[in-house]
DNA sequence: TGTACATCAGTGAACGCGCGTTCACTGATGTAC
DNA sequence: TGTACATCAGTGAACGCGCGTTCACTGATGTAC
């Protein structure tokens, strides 16, 4: 039978679902080094040996978690460019930016499972390279695209001697500018990692009694961030 | 007797240092959330119980573990900064940055401590709060000192709007300084989190298979952020 | 200087707890003829 | 359509483990007279 053989697949989806679900309550509680999977199970009425049956090991559904959670904020930052003005790259950037802050507001703790500090005796499988990389090739494509446009001003101090990024990096982007762009990867790497640093900052207390006004500082280091590649952000507050 | 009260008092400021050590060294090993009391006592030859002689709980540990690193990583900026050229503002400043990345990657536990994910159940009492500025006074004066003697290039787009930090921030920094340097404290911030944002980066792996000389790029990435503020970075490679 | 007492460091057993993972099992769901 | 068999989900007990913290204790160190 077709469709009870699809009942059972789909009753499988399912629960798979809710125990990353769970898991990710529990996350938002006590941090990923204490994700248990007793609690999981004891969450789901269900007997600690079932979630056997859906992840091999706490290991397995850690990493699930993070390929979740990197695809969310990835597909947040997608969003929030995708909802700006077509033709205005900075405006994109910033509205992408806004959108992983927000995200990142609202999933604190699945933030720091992917851009905190590492879970000590979790190794990353290679399942989460692709979805890790979803934000920065948004933003790598806004880059190529603002430049392509001649958006971008050349900077007042090009970055004197070689090249500092992979090969690979540089070919996923199209090739290395030409001057006076040859540094434009090396900066543009700031400016994720200041976006990504900014928000943990805020968001691990680092800015507490510094900041009067998060959402407005927030947007005043992305634009001063932008400024390194000569960027602008003209948008107003959201 | 003076001279064997000393030697007791001695004993358990050795002791007491060397359940920090063992502790820190045990931190190396499992991170923070891990962190064991009675695997310190282990370590040491100790009862489990012989700890709370010295520590009244794991988080009192956690406490002085975390005060020590403020401290340590405050006094590599200091040094680093003392071993540049006085008159140098700029170059004092990357010299601080050098240092503070040399010690986070001789001690990437104890960075990750103070700078990575909030160790989930912990809160930071007040005591942690002073040794925390450390670094940030040490480049709030290299800041104010560098604006004092006229080497800040004015921003080609200051920040509009009204200040976002706090009074408190401000009065510590000398005042709010005047046009067209209004937005300086703001800048002087993104300075710092790129600081701490790109040794993050590097020793959680988030660079991995992107940079190829990560020195070089960590120079690149400080240059790029004191533009931010107009500073100029320039000094040869250590 | 010598003795009686107080302080303190460290012990070892115990408390109650939670964890990841395995395994033989039961009963329901799905499949082949 | 009906029956015999295979697959699979979920159970509950058990394994061996480690944890933070408490407590009554012993013996050494320090203090007061």
């Amino acid at each position: 039978m077709t469709a009870s053989q699809t009942a059972r697949q789909l009753a499988r989806a399912e629960l798979t679902r809710a125990i990353k679900e769970a898991a990710t309550r529990q996350l938002a509680e006590t941090g990923a080094a204490a994700l248990s999977l007793r609690a999981v199970a004891r969450d789901l009425g269900l007997a600690s040996s079932a979630l056997y049956r859906y992840f091999p090991s706490r290991d397995a559904l850690l990493t699930a978690l993070i390929i979740d959670a990197f695809n969310a904020v990835g597909a947040a930052a997608e969003s929030g460019a995708a909802s700006a003005a077509p033709a205005d790259p900075g405006a994109r950037w910033l509205a992408a930016c806004r959108a992983v802050r927000q995200w990142a507001l609202a999933h604190p703790h699945e933030f720091a499972l992917v851009y905190g500090s590492p879970v000590p005796g979790y190794q990353a499988p290679t399942d989460t390279v692709d979805p890790a990389t979803r934000v920065t090739r948004l933003m790598a494509g806004l880059v190529v695209e603002a430049h392509a446009s001649g958006l971008l001003r050349p900077p007042t101090q090009p970055l004197p001697g070689p090249r500092l990024v992979a090969q690979q990096v540089l070919d996923s982007a199209g090739g290395a500018p030409a001057e006076p762009y040859a540094d434009l990867v090396e900066r543009s790497l700031t400016l994720w990692i200041s976006l990504i640093g900014t928000i943990s900052f805020e968001l691990f207390g680092h800015l507490n009694e510094v900041i009067t006004d998060y959402p407005a500082y927030f947007d005043a280091a992305m634009t001063i961030a932008a400024e390194a590649i000569g960027l602008d952000v003209l948008s107003p507050p959201a």
